[in-house]
DNA sequence: CAAAAGTTTGACCAAACGGTCAGAAACACG
DNA sequence: CGTGTTTCTGACCGTTTGGTCAAACTTTTG
């Protein structure tokens, strides 16, 4: 690490639309297919000039995933073990649907970073992700063993809401062909379709019983 | 089209090789990320050899992708308006894990070819997908309407089946990273865990009671 | 204002890229 | 065997790639 803080307001305005740019690249063309010419005609710098903030394509890279990886796992941080088991599971489904409708291509450099093996990414997966799976995962197992909410596995609970929220950033082209022409309120139909799925799915028998009564 | 058939075994066995080549490397970076050096090397070819077969890069891409769309909507196509509705879709999803599992380099080609945009492949997603999604969510829309399975958008129905399966294959290192050191059966344990998810999710309330009594 | 610090640029480089080509080698077949 | 066809290769080409550099320009600061 070379430059400790960005001091002056060119440098602050110049990193910033470096990574604005960089992640618009990055998360349509992955590492490999991104060019850095691309990168600086986007951020409307030449490409030494851009050189000049960061050492390196990898750098630019390289911060732009752990400056999102922050980010990206905020609504499973927000998960409470004292609240309420269902609506704290409807709850994170939302939140991270609310992810894929603002941050798509926040979500799609993710997506690329990982299909393609992850290589720069896995050390933050391990070091940052995988304790707080883990430790989320253990509330759940929790409210699973307190008859909370339906006996299933929690990564692969976990590993479901990643997947079929994430979805609608990263296939959101194949989403958009498959829904035309109608289109219409896409997100609103699918946080519809997640939280009725989840919660049918988790609420144990007797309480939707009582709860969900048709 | 210039190549009517591969006639001659050498013929067979050497576009053979690159196809299965081409699938391992782009699958792993993209199109843009492959190159043909890496394509022809894991190939056992020379490059010229490679590209005596075929014309161009965009030509191996192209038939990789058009073959694998045929087998790709396979388990969607076997999805029997005559069956059990329930039993038809838990069959759907089941196929389409075992999919993941059998195919995943399959699966990161088709993911990094729509999460860049679909630029090669949005003629084949129009013309055969999307048609087959329309009649297939009519199908699931009657079940629907009959108070055979609960009251779903069918479309997202299709689009969280799609996402939670191909995510087995697509984020495969991810999934590694997070299961270890337990790891053990994760396609039974993720069979189990979807399997569950969409029979509670989709069963309606008095066959669930009748039926799944705890 | 003048020096110091920070910023920007055009020209340039070696390596890697997709692709071509003439001709050599291997093969098929009467 | 020989001859026509298929298969293969090394050398090569123009372009793009990530990255460098000295020098010029601009901004900050004492």
């Amino acid at each position: 690490m070379k430059k400790l803080r960005p001091k002056t307001r060119i440098q602050r305005k110049n990193t910033a639309a470096i990574l604005d740019a960089a992640l618009e690249v990055f998360s349509q063309h992955g590492f490999r297919g991104a060019t850095l010419d691309q990168i600086a005609k986007s951020a409307g710098l030449s490409k030494p000039n851009m050189l000049y903030y960061f050492a390196s394509k990898e750098e630019i890279h390289t911060q732009l995933l752990s400056e999102l990886m922050v980010v990206w796992l905020d609504p499973l941080r927000a998960l409470d073990p004292l609240g309420d088991p269902i609506e704290e599971i409807v709850g994170y489904v939302l939140r991270k649907l609310e992810m894929s409708r603002e941050l798509p291509r926040e979500s799609r450099l993710f997506a690329n970073e990982i299909i393609q093996g992850a290589p720069r990414i896995m050390n933050n997966i391990k070091n940052d992700l995988h304790p707080l799976v883990e430790e989320k995962c253990n509330i759940i197992q929790g409210w699973v063993d307190a008859g909370k909410i339906v006996n299933i596995n929690p990564k692969h609970l976990i590993f479901s809401i990643w997947s079929t929220t994430q979805h609608y950033a990263d296939f959101d082209v194949q989403i958009q062909a498959l829904l035309a022409p109608e289109q219409g309120e896409k997100f609103n139909d699918a946080a519809v379709f997640l939280e009725t799925l989840y919660r049918r799915a988790l609420t144990p028998n007797a309480q939707k019983n009582a709860d969900l009564l048709e």
